[in-house]
DNA sequence: TATTGTTATACTCTATAACTATA
DNA sequence: TATAGTTATAGAGTATAACAATA
């Protein structure tokens, strides 16, 4: 009764739904829904106009002015107007929103950590060193240079 | 410049969300959204009360009813007065809600197996034996038997 | 009284279409 | 004219609280 596998697809399917839950939970901890929380994310290390935002999320531009409306309301992010082109609106994170970001980023990072703790460390090398090997040669199908400085 | 390694939490993270990406385009396609399709997943293979199907779903009772209603509006899921408890309301597919939910299953069966395809197959066998292994691992430490008869 | 399910309400998230302001 | 962003509107999805029917 040991050692029976799942089906491949399931295997990835359930993987990828016990992931999404940590991360999922980890935001609600916050009062963070999954999208502001990919936002925070984005916003982490750059600064991006409404429109390359929308196109980060690949969201509609009027689905990304309600999203950084309702987080600038809870003081996570700053809209600024650009000075060069003043139809453009910038935004980036406050220092609260940057807080949260790293503090989320941190416990997502322990979950996922204690999560491969499942595995003897010598399997959990492999397993990680096997999923970068898929994304980087799925990346590269699609014409994506998955460590682009971007 | 070859073979650099994503860290595993990034790794875990990006794999999750295309798996997730795909089994969402594939559910759009249709006109599903996640939710649906969980829904329909789940009554594959049985009919469930709604308070059950709540639980299965991780969902507000009162979340499902509008869930359900959405689904039996369009066919696919059929309510029925349980007759032994009156309170109780059976639900379960209706032929073009099953139809739906086989026809989804094999295009994302596809795209998982298309997506493993970038790997040569020794490594996918590997691939797919780690992440049973840490599922089975991690359903264990949960007090969870992942392949109970249910 | 307790349980099952629905309804009323409110909020987030999403898209389409129409609009304003700037280029 | 074209682009950046917002607003108006509509609908899915979610939860909490109050309710009706049944146990």
């Amino acid at each position: 009764m040991t050692d029976r596998a799942l089906q491949p697809t399931d295997a990835l399917a359930q993987l990828s739904f016990l992931v999404t839950g940590l991360l999922e939970a980890r935001a609600a901890q916050h009062g963070l829904s999954l999208v502001q929380t990919r936002m925070l994310g984005v916003l982490r290390d750059r600064t991006l106009t409404m429109n390359r935002l929308a196109q980060r999320l690949e969201l509609d531009k009027s689905s990304v002015t309600g999203l950084v409306a309702r987080a600038e309301r809870r003081g996570l992010v700053a809209r600024t107007r650009s000075t060069d082109d003043r139809r453009s609106v910038t935004v980036g994170l406050t220092e609260v929103g940057r807080g949260l970001a790293a503090a989320g980023e941190a416990e997502f990072t322990a979950d996922v950590t204690a999560l491969l703790g499942r595995l003897p460390a010598s399997e959990r090398v492999q397993l990680t060193g096997l999923i970068s090997r898929l994304l980087v040669a799925e990346a590269e199908a699609q014409g994506i240079d998955l460590f682009a400085a971007d």
